[in-house]
RNA sequence: GCCCUUGUAGCUCAGUCGGUAGAGUGCAUCCUUGGUAAGGAUGAGGUCAUCAGUUCAAUCCUGAUCAAGGGCUCCA
């Protein structure tokens, strides 16, 4: 008698993982059970007999990240089943999970259009209704090519034939059959809450050079509770959308026919942005950067010389000026080198930290453009630090405690990779030992978990990957940091070291917050457009009940703004109610109603854009209580601000 | 670049089965002096993305172009 361990029972295992399942499982549990892992090896049908030898089964339940990916391969076959009995004609190719779903590519005459939708999630559900179950079937190659060419399915003719092993599984729902390695959930009905999300074109195996299919994409969740939540989830983010907050909120704007892919920043998005900026430069001033500023055109020969017009062209803008030709800069880096290099520099001058709010345009294919988050010109906090190789680890050091201080700031969380050299780079092992050694020591040194990404480094030199997590637990690629020993070399970059000899510097490219456009992307949609009070345009609007209180207000406007808070005054002919509504969409921290008591009181009534009222305060408690609010976040960590 | 979707007032969107258009909001003027998320009236505002074709007639049908949104590594 062969017995196996379930979620620490012993129980007899004389046929399927479903039956021996079964007599450890309360029945409600079971039902949730889409496949099973033997030994944590692979995962197994549970239609499977129990492997011999098996000393432990561990159900893998529908409301698991493993599950889930089960469950909606599944529901990519029943997506794909009733595809087929509404459209014969299609070929199926393939139907993975993916992140947040599924997706099944078809080829099809005419492309499926999201009108086809309800009619597939009708069908669809009409088989999950039936609860059909999959079954497994392993079958030679030769027979399933004969199989998929009798049912005139050539693409998984090439799928199979392109398998090396001997034989090839089939599952089979209802009349449908699909080469797959499985696993699968029991019976269709777990395809029961499932949506179809979008169409987009996909090529044959990623290739353009292959034939366009029709890709259906879709996702599926082990309950309806679960599936609703992730359609909430999915408003939520519409909802934090930068481009509709940014212009809700006149913060900036897209003129496509002037200028796609370039922002033009309206008052309020540009008061955001000076803050920033403002806030960045004295912080890089106090950890020891020099603010530099490079032209915006060089001309060609010098992109020649670094090696940008042979492996970035294809990204850059040209012009002419009389007889000679420009590149318009997509990086700092040129500059800052040849600033370097305009004075002969000793040992006693390094590190040489160059920092510059550097604009630079990229040519981004037309359809990559995306808000803020990918624009063709963009604002990086970009610095070059040139230092002896053995500053290198400090250098770093200093650079990621900036991120972790920035971060913190903002109360972002952060993944942290180090990627190593590559197939094809260039530099000698020394140099690569060293300056992959000094990123993971001054990672370690920070205490910072990190992981490694072998072989995804530059081809001049290792780099450090950080992206954020914002509050609804998306990722965002933004600060890196890259060790280069490249361009010191092209451009022959020197120091006199103690011993009178001319040696290499090391360089450091670093950005942190990456692209200033970018980071204030994200910020919105973190902040759902309402910025902390030290960030806010406007950080206080006093309205007036009525024009009785006009004076008193623009007072208050004016000792506020003489104490460094940026204010504004409604004084419209307009009910209170109305302006209150105004100032809160606008996301105002403070919104201070002035009145009849006011005005004999002195002072104003404070409500927060939570709609808490805080009650009647005079002009300086107000002031401090901004102020306060506007210093809390650099309270801790290494971040300061003079708000004077 | 390629696939799907979309393009009508500053914004959000109706609409015309082919006869040159409408709402809400915003804007302007006037009335209203109102206490914490929308007081009322009047008015201005459009080459229906662009260019061709079909037609007596095109914003609508056809084609092309431009732009925007979503998608295009993850092997059955």
């Amino acid at each position: 008698m062969m017995e196996v361990r379930v979620e620490g029972q012993l129980v007899e295992a004389e046929e399927t993982i479903a039956q021996a399942l079964q007599k450890a499982l309360s029945g409600k549990k079971f039902k949730t059970v889409v496949a099973a892992c033997a030994d944590n090896n692979v995962l197994l049908d549970l239609s499977t007999p129990v492997p011999v030898g098996c000393a432990e089964l561990t159900p893998v339940y529908a409301d698991t990240p493993e599950g889930l990916a089960v469950l909606r391969h599944s529901t990519a076959h029943v997506m794909a089943a009733a595809v087929k009995r509404l459209f014969p004609k299609a070929k199926v190719t393939i139907g993975p999970s993916v992140d947040n779903g599924f997706y099944y590519d078809f080829d099809v005459e005419k492309p499926f259009s999201s009108e086809d939708f309800s009619a597939i999630e009708a069908e669809m559900a009409k088989i999950a209704a039936a609860r059909q179950p999959f079954t497994r079937r392993d079958v030679s190659k030769a027979e399933a090519v004969k199989l998929f060419t009798d049912m005139d399915e050539p693409y998984k003719v090439e799928l199979v034939e392109s398998i090396e092993a001997d034989t090839v599984s089939l599952y089979t729902c209802g009349t449908f059959t699909d080469l797959c390695r499985g696993p699968h959930v029991p019976h269709t009905g777990f395809a029961a809450n499932a949506k179809l999300m979008s169409v987009a074109g996909a090529y044959w195996h990623g290739d353009e050079k292959n034939q366009m299919l029709s890709r259906i994409y879709g996702t599926a969740f082990a309950d309806k509770k679960a599936l609703d939540a992730y359609l909430k989830q999915l408003e939520e983010a519409k909802r934090r959308d930068h481009r509709k907050l940014g212009r809700e909120l006149t913060l900036f704007t897209f003129k496509e026919d002037v200028a796609p892919g370039m922002v033009f920043w309206l008052p309020r998005g540009m008061m955001v942005r000076t803050i920033l900026e403002d806030f960045w430069r004295r912080e890089h001033l106090k950890r020891g950067y020099e603010m530099v500023q490079g032209p915006q055109l060089l001309r060609v020969e010098t992109w020649q010389k670094s090696g940008h017009y042979d492996h970035y062209r294809e990204n850059m803008y040209f012009t002419q000026i009389e007889e000679d030709a420009y590149g318009i800069k997509p990086m700092n880096c040129i500059a800052h080198m040849l600033i370097y290099g305009n004075e002969l520099r000793s040992y006693r001058d390094l590190p040489q930290r160059y920092f510059e709010l550097g604009v630079v345009h990229r040519h981004e294919k037309s359809g990559v453009l995306h808000g803020l988050l990918r624009v063709r010109q963009f604002t990086q906090d970009d610095a070059h630090i040139l230092c002896a190789p053995e500053q290198l680890e400090d250098e770093i050091l200093g650079v990621i405690h900036i991120i972790r201080d920035l971060m913190q700031l903002f109360g972002f969380q952060y993944k942290v990779a180090i990627s190593t050299r590559p197939q094809s780079s260039i530099g000698t092992d020394e140099a690569w030992e060293l300056a992959t050694n000094a990123l993971i020591k001054a990672v370690e040194h920070a205490g910072i978990p990190y992981e490694i990404n072998e072989g995804d480094g530059a081809f001049y030199g290792p780099k450090i990957d950080v992206r954020l997590l914002d509050c609804i637990g998306r990722e965002w690629q933004c600060s890196t940091i890259q060790v280069d020993f490249t361009l010191p070399e092209r451009f022959d970059l020197t120091y006199v070291g103690q011993d009178g000899e001319r040696h290499r510097p090391v360089m450091l490219h670093r950005a942190i917050m990456g692209s200033l456009e970018r980071f204030i992307g994200i910020l919105i949609e973190n902040f759902a457009g309402a910025l902390p009070t030290w960030l806010a345009p406007e950080q206080a609007r006093v309205l007036t009940v009525t024009d009785a209180g006009d004076k008193a207000a623009l007072a208050l406007r004016d000792t506020l703004t003489s104490m460094g808070i940026r204010t504004a005054a409604d004084t419209r002919n307009e009910k209170l109610g109305f302006k209150v509504r105004e100032a809160q969409l606008a996301k105002t921290p403070y919104i201070l109603v002035v009145g009849e008591k006011e005005v004999q009181a002195g002072g104003a009534n404070v409500r927060l854009r939570n709609g808490e009222n805080l009650g009647l305060k005079s002009a300086a408690e107000i002031a401090a209580l901004i102020r306060a609010e506007a210093e809390e976040p650099f309270k801790q960590g290494g971040m300061c601000y003079s708000f004077s």
